[in-house]
DNA sequence: TCCGGTTATGAAATCGTTTCCAGTCGGGTT
DNA sequence: AACCCGACTGGAAACGATTTCATAACCGGA
């Protein structure tokens, strides 16, 4: 294949590069009949500009970037399509960029503004941590979706969360409630990351409320896959049969302890209650449906692209907090042990 | 948060510009002492080439891409994932390029070559249409994957895939072995998209071996997610309920159909026996285990990559044809109400 | 006829890198 | 002492676009 470049094209139009570059970009003051005849050029040669000489030369005003850490997350890259969406309501672009779970944000972020000149970022699936600070040594509005920004003391970021301790703690209150004593969570490690560290106080608070005592054995560690959750479930009941319900904190991971317990002779919800987490499609079509805290995708998109907005334009950082829904699904029984001992 | 070039680093470093550039690019001919000043103050600066100028200038002698259309398909970002695996045995570099289900790859293509040199294209999720000719007028080496290319007459395309027509007819073979005449097959728009077509034509092969007649009205165009799957099968199994079997032509789409049975009341496989196609984790975890036609990931990924760098060394087109498994659930029974009849 | 003011156009500078090329500086050979 | 060679280094020319600026052409009005 042939490669043109701009100069290409004007040769072959008989004009010069820049009224090429005009009808490029659609400007306004170029002739009808030089546009016409540079267009069919460019069209007869299949050319396209090259977006890095395009990048390196305008610097554009400003705009912003929705990152998002690990491209499988269904939950997450819902929420970026629902971003870009409601984004279309501001004059500010906005872009998504995926990265690897592996990798960081902050060298995206890094690369972002000086590549392109992002002004502003929302981080989705970020976690605030001591690495964070990077985040306001950067200087640049930011907000994380879903995560909590109050505590943390960065001046440049914004956040939108629901109230996960809350939700966690409403989802065992319900499992309590349905006469649950012996409760695995099942969740990922929560050292280093506060939304996990959130749940697991919001279902110790209800515990401790109920007088229920917690062993922290049964708070199992688990990689947020099918096939992760499944194993470590199928690890964790050889020899833990007197737990009769699981508070999972995803719906994934829910799904795939679901289905360990039932290799294993058990019935979800007949035998264990079993809870997930994000309310996504999955809950919703699993069978059994799984009893879920939704987290309201689009509330949040719409949120945090207006307070990143409002940062752009000089706003101070502001914390929301959007309400949360506990969805009943068909995964949560009353206890029948329990009912016999009580 | 300051903007710097490699100009401010060399200029900081008390250097020439080339010598940063060295640095940053771990050429060897640079002097220890040198190295050690440069990578201090790119360090403390917290500096990152521009990649757009970086990539602007150095012409990259070859490299291959794959273009994933659609980052939302598990099966093919997994696909994706593996073939880079796999891509670091040979010594052309690799990367990869998602791209929107609605937007095309020849414009990725295109893109990927002129701005970065890629010499050959791998095509995940891409179909063999009448658009296909602008690969033939590309001119340059692609793949397709999970697609047969074989009766395309690109010359400059090879294929790997199953042989999906017989994948399809031993589904459907399987199903009328246990005597379900009533089958109901949920695909995609076949008309333009031969992998659809292909799978269709299986499943026909098999009913017409056997004598069985199809009704036309009992193929099902739907949408491949778990809500379009679910609202397609309830709205047909309304008027439908002689329908003992659902050839599904992927595990998504299964999982809804089985869930949208449920809700009505049909028992998988009790009632209804149901297929999947794909071999996703989905399908090992959902309740009952779907049974589907396993397409070896890894194996297809590793052809791929082979067959990719086959012709870019001058290599001639070849298709290659992977054997699909089928593996057994817990979705297929045999059909009672036949039983019965019989 | 001359002039101010559009409108359309091209030449040239610029963006931040890489890389070629030429040059410096020691130190070992003749 | 003259020479060469190797290891390092810096200057400057690309890469392919955009954008500023200057110029040419044209038009209507005085």
């Amino acid at each position: 294949m042939e490669i043109y470049t701009i100069r290409d094209i004007a040769r072959k139009a008989g004009v010069g590069v820049s009224t090429v570059s005009r009808v490029l970009n659609g400007r306004p003051d170029v002739s009808e009949t030089t546009r016409k005849r540079v267009t069919e050029v460019v069209e007869a040669c299949g050319f396209v500009q090259n977006r890095n000489a395009r990048n390196l030369k305008t610097t554009k005003p400003v705009f912003a970037a929705i990152i998002v850490r690990g491209r499988r997350n269904m939950f997450l890259s819902d929420m970026a399509e629902e971003m870009l969406h409601c984004a279309q309501g501001y004059k500010t672009p906005f872009i998504v960029k995926y990265i690897d779970e592996e990798d960081d944000e902050f060298g995206a972020m890094r690369q972002l503004w000086n590549e392109k000149r992002a002004g502003g970022f929302i981080l989705l699936g970020s976690r605030i941590d001591e690495r964070s600070e990077i985040v306001a040594s950067l200087g640049m509005p930011c907000v994380f979706a879903t995560v909590d920004a109050a505590g943390s003391g960065i001046a440049n970021a914004s956040s939108v969360c629901i109230d996960d301790r809350a939700a966690a703690r409403e989802v065992m209150d319900r499992l309590l409630a349905n006469g649950h004593t012996n409760v695995a969570v099942f969740g990922g490690n929560s050292e280093g990351n506060d939304v996990f560290a959130r749940r697991y106080q919001g279902a110790m608070d209800s515990l401790r409320a109920h007088g229920v005592d917690f062993n922290p054995e049964h708070y199992v560690v688990t990689r947020f896959t099918l096939t992760g959750a499944y194993e470590s479930a199928r690890r964790f009941f050889e020899g833990h049969r007197e737990i009769t319900a699981v508070l999972a904190m995803s719906d994934t991971v829910a799904a795939g302890v679901i289905r360990a317990l039932w290799e294993l002779g058990l019935r979800v919800p007949q035998d264990v209650s079993v809870t997930g987490y994000d309310g996504t499609e999955m809950a919703k079509y699993f069978i059994p449906a799984i009893d879920t805290v939704r987290q309201p995708t689009k509330e949040i998109a719409r949120e945090s692209v207006k307070l990143l907005c409002e940062m752009l334009e000089g706003g101070e950082r502001r914390d929301v907090t959007v309400a949360y829904e506990y969805v009943p699904g068909e995964s949560v029984a009353a206890c029948r042990s329990c009912a016999r001992e009580g």
